[in-house]
DNA sequence: CATGAATGAGAGTTCATTCAT
DNA sequence: GATGAATGAACTCTCATTCAT
């Protein structure tokens, strides 16, 4: 009965990955609190001590933040002008896939939870807010690598959109241990992407 | 108790896009079988008659009904070997996500509930089977693009998940009625796409 | 799809026959309408012209007709005071068995949805005064043997009740093609029963 | 949402006893989960901590009980060899007959439900097993009297079916309270089949 | 007469949530 | 904090019954 190894006390954040990965596999309505509770040892009830707030809120807070931890890297790189545009596109594209395939329940999460949260309406528009300027930080690297000569001139919201699809369907295909690891995959992705947009 | 005078029958097909309407806008566990009962003025006991396997039933046919919508003219283009391996490509990713847009509710089914079909064993081999074939096919035109030395030399298997995940998150976005046609954002990804591999 | 030689009407005759199969397979409440109707070649909403009262009214009329089949001879013969006590009891049970056996699933019937019907509060009373009446007349033959001093002095209730209980317990054990036909069932039965009273 | 404050834990015991009383007066399709919750002040989805197997698994219980009760002391005495037949027969009776009045609606569910649970598969044939090896123990007991001479030569098999007839019958009529007392029926059924079987 | 489609009431079951211990 | 028992609101599914054709 005994999976952790110090049986001591769990806390939030063992709750809420515990949590992504059960949404990962059966989805947020078909993951049950006892679910979730089991994989840290505990019972259903006792999760309400940490969460107050029951399923919703737990839900809120591994997209929170999952949307945190994926954002944080790519938002300082692209913000980083002292790169060229292509410099930081790639290496945008690079840290945001590494972080994905380092955290795929979150990734997951992230791909098929959000319609969850917009059920309700609270959170819902400050989440899509985030989600949006997260979108808008391509946007403007790409845009500038127009701008600037590098990048041919595509549909930026269509090949945004695109590059987001990419990244976002790891979280339904893969899985550590696999044939490459996250770090190629992000290199090859990267590789991928640039090459649609440079000018050769 | 028997109503529907001649309103014209309600028949599976009309069910089934219901369904998948309904699903894309609150996922299969969140969709009760009332939902799309409604939208095709019935009752939900009704829809048993036409499935008597019930909300899975509905599920299954949606999905393999689905994958055979968007899997068809890709398949016949593909395997169309009088063309050029870049032009089969471009020709493939055209009418591909021409009929994802054409079929929003189909193609977000596929993307959010292949997840849900798999949670019960019985189709869920030939389904996959299915579903990795026809990744294969653009896997086959991509190597072909390779060894005659007209397409950069990629990680297959990895552009064909990026590919394949930039178009099927066009479920996830897509609305009709938007800036862009379904047929002028099928031609920018054929376009991004076919850059990302030509050698220039 | 014809199993009927005679491809043509069907009776109530038929369908009551059909139901009360039906019913010693699966109970009134496991029987579905679309069973019986099954049986006969039709469908469920075609019973409702031969039985407008439903499912309610076959079964009414199964154990009502059932319970005169089975009745009928016995009384004659307890009636028929030209022959001694013992003669009648040992004519009475052999007769009944060998009914009840020519009816098995009639008898079954008998057996397990007496307290079916008595559930609703119409034909109750009629339908129970009728078993009495038809109990009592094993009770009379009984009492009269004892009076006339061939019988042992029993409780004559419990008597009756365990008789009763031995015979109408072959609607749940007796199938026809068993080892014995049901004369021969019949003839030990009575026997049983006679021997248990005589006085030797 | 937790209520019960401290009226006594209620436990499986208590349901199985609840429900064989509820499935005794309305059969066990007719007897609905909150019928049986109802008697032992639950609700019905209470019921599902107990069982989660449903209303199946009680009955499966119900009647597996059931066979225990009854068949325990029956056995016991048949199978105590230093006692004569005759001896062994009467008394066997006498204890089945006393536990039969005891446990009315268990011995209603022994009657009514056994073909109910023969509608699923599992445990069919581990119940029909125990079933027929009880069958077996009076048997043998009516063979040995046979063979010691003391018994008339019947056809056991359907002698042996006429006594359990008459004895589950018990299950269809008796009620506490009756003009008779359990003991007494008891007496008065062993004495019958006693006397059925003795040479006189 | 027969049918197939539809209804609608009801049942079993699930599960997030609560709370006394 | 943790738990187990209990609740109650849904929701899926069944099926007797009705009726236009």
């Amino acid at each position: 009965m005994a999976r952790k190894p110090a049986d001591q006390a769990v806390n939030r954040q063992d709750i809420l990955l515990a949590a992504a990965d059960v949404f990962r596999r059966k989805g947020f309505h078909g993951a049950k609190m006892a679910d979730i509770a089991a994989e840290v040892d505990l019972t259903a009830g006792s999760l309400y001590h940490h969460f107050p707030g029951g399923k919703q809120q737990i839900l809120h807070e591994v997209l929170a933040n999952g949307l945190d931890i994926v954002t944080e890297k790519v938002r300082a790189i692209i913000e980083d002008t002292t790169l060229a545009p292509a410099e930081r596109f790639r290496r945008a594209i690079y840290a945001h896939v590494v972080s994905l395939t380092a955290n795929v329940s979150v990734a997951a999460a992230l791909v098929f939870e959000t319609r969850t949260i917009l059920e309700d309406d609270i959170e819902r528009e400050s989440y899509l807010a985030r989600r949006d300027r997260f979108e808008a930080l391509y946007q403007r690297v790409i845009e500038d690598g127009i701008e600037t000569g590098v990048f041919r001139t595509v549909d930026v919201p269509i090949f945004s959109k695109a590059l987001l699809g990419a990244q976002n369907w790891l979280g339904v295909w893969y899985r550590d241990g696999g044939r490459l690891t996250g770090e190629q995959i992000a290199n090859e992705m990267a590789e991928f992407f640039l090459n649609a947009l440079l000018i050769c």
